[in-house]
RNA sequence: GGGCACUUAGCUCAGUUGGUUCAGAGCGUCUCGUUUACACCGAGAAGGUCGGGGGUUCGAGCCCCUCAGUGCCCACCA
């Protein structure tokens, strides 16, 4: 066979051929049983990673299956505005063009935002159709079009009316470079290596890591089972700071760690969660000591201005000389940073809009456990049931341009809910919601909700939902939350959690480690259907994977040699027919009779697995039929009677052409065309082979 | 600190209810073979006491207990 032919070239033809017919077109109005697929709408940043790869090959398998077996399809593709890594990334582009938010202003850097939306938009939505992605992209929605933004109104408003939000000075994570709070579950921690420092209060000794935030304590606490400090309990005591002597009371509480450091505690509550709920029961008053910049505010005396870093090395020296620090200790511990940039966050008093959602909570939690979603893997169920059981307030503005601006309005005192500006001298809150306060809606707001549409009423719940462990309370509790919520049903029958995939030292793909793998790459080596094959053999639901280049060479290597030796089946069934060949297809040799029943095994196998969602052995299923039956055994052995074996082989090859299609969409499609009977006809829209 | 996974051939991984087909695949290694579908191939081979130990059973990678190692998630101790 040629061995040098154009791939690309070939994948991009029947990608259009595809997408010209139509066949990816879901139809509210077709009396097919439907079968809806949600993709889950990767964030506008740019590249498209393994992850995805391997997110779409299953959920394009699927969809072809389906599509296959007789159902109307809807696989529904998406893009999320992914609000922070968004910001991020044109932050970049903007710095390197000399320009940044300030200089721009908010409406002209809206104007450059969008520009570089749509950029990115092209490359990513490209990579998609290279994929072989079976989607209706005609029904493709963005977070920020205009019927989310409508969703997304009804959902805040829908909060508001029922009292469930409010806003509020509260201590928030807030992350000083993006300069906005973030959610607790957008951080992550970093184990430093850094000092405890034993600090002087008075009478008492206690051990802190942060010295810095010494000029926002409002008290000292100890365990009340502690009888070493019984005495000063509730007493006032009187300490040096660096500002002079200064009172402060002793509270007792049980957040305090008798164990640890010396038993006492100094209470920050402007910035400490554990510190502003203890400030909370005692009535401390709060005390701003950092700013929404990371820097010291005014109460740090000579202090002030300096970031916290900066800061605590400063300090350092008077607090030794005034005697107040008299221990230091190596002290590894975790350090909180900002998931997305990685800087340090810190615990601030914001004033933040809230959502009450702990009776939702409660509500999914129920949902959940009435078994009508299939979680795989199974255990998934649980981690996010005790996730939505110890919830807490939904922070959801974020201080951020890009996004569904808050939908409140301001004008003198007064305060009105409304998606667009009520009249004159109204001036519409800053902020913008959070990411996931739209994405959560996404099961249903792409399908018209609040309207009650014809693709609503069809289409949801969504029969298939895939997503990376990772985003699983973001994201995946969330949908299920509020889809209760507001549609009192499931938002999927079925979730599925893959594993990720990981290089060999088992870290995680990133940008900041480098060790990224393209999937670009692997397609322009080894085609698409090798690559998506190679993808499916990870795809054991919450299995992580392993993988390097050489790996992942290997794999597509392998079913690269796969598919040369399906074109080279067909060359032979086909190009070498010889003339006279038998017309009638039976099977009363042997060894026609003995395929015939290994295909019907590989028939009910694949299916049976795929149905199962097991895409791994399904692929395994037909691979090996292929390879090890069909040619190794059968095909040799019709050499002696090759004429009359026509039918047979001819027979066999379709049915393994379409058992291959939903993960090998391209050469199948391409040897189906070749077959002499079927020109111009797709196997897209062939039927599924059934078993009598 | 709490929870959850994982540990099977040199490497990356399968193995769905315990039972001739479970001891496998791909890659790698070795031997042989250019027979017209295919060397991006074929025939064959080597290689694992399925992490250690204990238990249940007529029978266990597969169930239970325990130990060890690895990874992830959650919480967070100032």
């Amino acid at each position: 066979m040629d061995k040098s032919y154009d791939r690309k070239k070939v994948e991009e033809k029947w990608y259009s051929f595809w997408d010209e017919q139509g066949y990816f077109k879901a139809d509210p109005n077709s009396d097919k049983p439907k079968y809806s697929l949600l993709i889950p709408p990767p964030n506008l940043t740019g590249e498209l990673h393994l992850g995805h790869a391997m997110q779409h090959s299953i959920l394009d398998a699927l969809a072809r299956y389906k599509r296959m077996s007789g159902h109307d399809v809807l696989l529904l593709p998406g893009v999320d505005h992914a609000g922070i890594q968004f910001e991020a990334a044109f932050e970049k582009k903007l710095s390197k063009e000399g320009l940044s938010k300030q200089k721009l202003g908010r409406e002209e850097w809206l104007k450059k935002a969008w520009g570089f939306k749509e950029e990115v938009y092209t490359s990513v939505s490209k990579t998609w159709r290279f994929l072989g992605l079976s989607a209706d992209w005609s029904r493709e929605v963005f977070t920020l079009d205009e019927g989310p933004r409508k969703a997304v109104f009804e959902e805040f408003k829908t909060y508001f009316d029922k009292d469930l939000i409010y806003k509020g000075p509260y201590i928030v994570v807030w992350c000083p470079k993006d300069q906005t709070a973030i959610e607790d579950v957008e951080v992550e921690y970093e184990e430093r290596a850094e000092k405890l420092y034993y600090l002087k209060y008075g009478p008492l000794t206690l051990a802190t890591a942060r010295p810095e935030t010494k000029f926002g304590d409002t008290a000292v606490a100890v365990h009340p089972d502690d009888k070493r400090f019984q005495e000063y309990v509730g007493k006032e005591i009187e300490i040096e700071t660096l500002s002079g002597k200064k009172k402060m009371q002793v509270i007792a509480d049980t957040a305090v760690d008798p164990k640890f450091g010396t038993g006492v505690i100094k209470v920050t509550p402007g910035h400490d969660f554990t510190d502003y709920e203890i400030g909370q029961r005692h009535n401390l008053p709060i005390i701003q000591v950092i700013d929404k910049t990371g820097r010291l505010t005014e109460v740090a005396g000579k202090y002030a201005g300096m970031k916290v870093a900066e800061a605590r090395e400063a300090m350092l020296p008077e607090l030794r000389e005034k005697g107040i620090l008299v221990k230091e200790e190596d002290y590894t511990h975790n350090v909180a940073v900002c998931e997305r940039c990685k800087s340090v966050v810190e615990p601030i008093i914001s004033e933040e809009w809230f959502v009450k959602v702990r009776e939702m909570a409660k509500e999914a939690v129920q949902l959940i456990k009435e078994d009508e979603i299939t979680f795989l893997p199974k255990n998934y169920e649980k981690i996010l049931v005790e996730w939505l059981e110890n919830i807490h307030d939904w922070c959801i503005s974020r201080s951020l341009w890009w996004g569904h601006r808050i939908p409140v309005w301001y004008k003198d005192k007064e305060m009105k809910v409304s998606q667009d500006s009520p009249g004159e001298g109204w001036v519409q809150d800053e902020q913008v919601l959070d990411t996931w306060f739209s994405s959560g809606l996404w099961p249903f707001s792409t399908l018209g909700w609040p309207e009650k549409s014809t693709e609503l009423e069809k289409y949801f719940p969504w029969d298939f939902e895939i997503s990376a462990p990772e985003i699983k309370y973001l994201w995946i509790a969330r949908m299920v939350m509020l889809s209760k919520y507001f549609t009192d049903q499931v938002p999927f029958k079925t979730m599925f959690f893959h594993g990720m995939l990981r290089d060999l030292e088992g870290r995680k793909f990133s940008k900041s480690l480098g060790n990224g793998i393209d999937p670009n790459y692997l397609i322009e080596n080894w085609g698409v259907d090798a690559t998506r094959m190679a993808l499916y053999s990870y795809s054991v639901p919450g299995r992580d994977g392993r993988v390097s280049k050489q790996i992942l060479d290997e794999r597509g290597k392998n079913f690269r040699n796969f598919e040369t030796k399906l074109r080279n089946i067909a060359h032979y069934v086909i190009e070498l027919k010889p003339e006279g060949s038998n017309e009638k297809l039976d099977f009363k040799n042997e060894d026609d009779a003995w395929i015939k029943k290994e295909l019907e095994t590989t028939i009910n196998n694949v299916s049976a697995n795929i149905d199962s969602l097991n895409l791994h052995l399904a692929t395994e299923e037909i691979y090996n039929f292929v390879w090890h039956k069909l040619a190794d055994v059968y095909l040799e052995k019709t050499k002696e009677r090759r004429a009359e074996a026509q039918p047979i082989l001819e027979y066999v090859l379709e049915s393994s052409l379409k058992l291959l299609h939903p993960f090998m969409p391209f050469v199948t499609e391409e040897l189906w065309q070749s077959l002499p009977n079927k020109k111009g006809e797709s196997i897209t829209i062939s039927l599924w082979p059934k078993n009598p």
